[in-house]
DNA sequence: CCATATTACTATGAAAACCATAGTAACAAG
DNA sequence: CTTGTTACTATGGTTTTCATAGTAATATGG
C-alpha cells in the first residue's frame, strides 16, 4: 500500500493532508466500528464486510498514522484489541458530518435512520447537525449515546451470524 | 471504475453509503477545489495533481452521482464548467470537519493555516470548528468568506505555474 | 493560410491495489 | 486428540492507478 502522497508533504492544504490518512473507503469504516465500540479484529471485518488484508493493511497504516494503539486483552495466544488514540477520537465531527450527509443524500427517507443519538446535556434528540436540534448546542462525543434503529441492530446481527456461519 | 458497493446497497448505515460517493482521495480533492469555485478541468487537474483520467473519471461519476451538473461556456469548441448541485454543495460541512481535523492533528503547528474564513455574520474569524469561534453560532457557506493565507496562495500559484511550463 | 496556442480530454502499458478463496498458527476446551 | 476460536498470511486473477504521450477542435497571430 502506497497511498501516494507525494503531493502531500508539500502542501498546506489539510483536506490533502487529511485525505492520505483516511481518504479511503476501509479505513473510514474501520473507524466506524472503532467508534461502535468494536474493537476486535473479528467484529471489524464482520461489520464492514472487508477481506482479512484489507482489514489488517487499515489496521496497520492507522496505527502508524497514530489514530489508534493495540492493546492486548489476552497473551497466550497473544491478541490484542484496537483502541482510538485523541487523534483517532478528534475524527469524530468528521464522521458525523459524513453520517449528516448520508442519511440525508444517500438514502431514501422511507428507509429510516441507522442511529439516533441523545444529547445527555438536554436529554433529548440530538439530531443529524454539529449542534443538538433539542438544544442548540454543540454537541461532543461524550455528550452523546447513540442507540442502534431496530432494523440496523438487526442488520449487524444478521451479517455476524453470516460471518460466523461461513467457517 | 467499479467501486464495489455490494455493502452499501444493503446497509442501512449512511457512513457506509456515504462512502461508495466520496470515499476516495481524489474524489474529495475535486471537490475542494469546486468548492474553492475553480470550475474548469484544467485547474482542477493542475491544483490537484491528478491525472487526466483520475479528474475525468472522479468529474464523470461525481455528475453520475448527482453532485455536480457540467454547464455549456463555450461551444464551438465545446467546452464545460462543472458546478456543484445541491447534494454537493451539502457535503460543505464535511469538507469543514476534515479541513478542522486536518489543520489540528495532520500539520505541525509552524506550518500555518492554509485559509482563514471569516464570518459575515458577526464579521470576525470563523476559527476551525461548527460554530464561530467569534460568536458561537454555527456557520453556514453563504456565511462566511474564505482568504487563503500568503504562503497557500504562493503554493497554489507556483503549482499551477508549474502545471503550465509542463506543456 | 499556416504555425502555434488553448482546453479537454483519450491511449498505452507497467506497477500497484483489490478481492475471493483457502490455509496457517497458537492455543483452549472437551 | 479432535474440534473450536481468533487473527491473521498466501495465492492468483482482476481492476485500478499513474506516468507519459498523443489527439481533437478551434482560436489567434503573423
Amino acid at each position: 500500500m502506497k497511498m501516494k502522497d507525494n503531493m502531500a508533504d508539500q502542501t498546506l492544504c489539510p483536506v490533502a493532508r487529511a485525505e492520505t490518512v483516511v481518504g479511503d473507503r476501509w479505513t473510514v469504516l474501520v473507524l466506524r466500528e472503532l467508534f461502535a465500540r468494536n474493537h476486535r479484529f473479528e467484529e471489524i471485518q464482520a461489520q464492514t464486510g472487508g477481506t482479512p488484508q484489507m482489514i489488517t493493511a487499515r489496521l496497520k497504516k492507522l496505527e502508524a498514522d497514530g489514530l489508534l494503539t493495540r492493546r492486548v486483552y489476552n497473551k497466550r495466544p497473544l491478541r490484542h484489541e484496537y483502541h482510538l488514540t485523541e487523534k483517532g477520537e478528534a475524527f469524530f465531527p468528521v464522521l458525523m458530518a459524513l453520517r449528516a450527509w448520508g442519511e440525508a443524500w444517500c438514502k431514501s427517507p422511507r428507509e429510516g435512520r441507522a442511529m439516533n443519538y441523545t444529547h445527555l446535556t438536554c436529554g433529548k434528540p440530538a439530531g443529524l447537525g454539529p449542534v443538538c436540534e433539542s438544544c442548540g448546542k454543540p454537541v461532543r462525543r461524550e455528550d452523546m449515546v447513540g442507540e442502534r434503529t431496530a432494523k440496523y441492530q438487526k442488520e449487524r446481527d444478521a451479517r455476524w451470524d453470516a460471518f460466523k456461519a461461513s467457517r
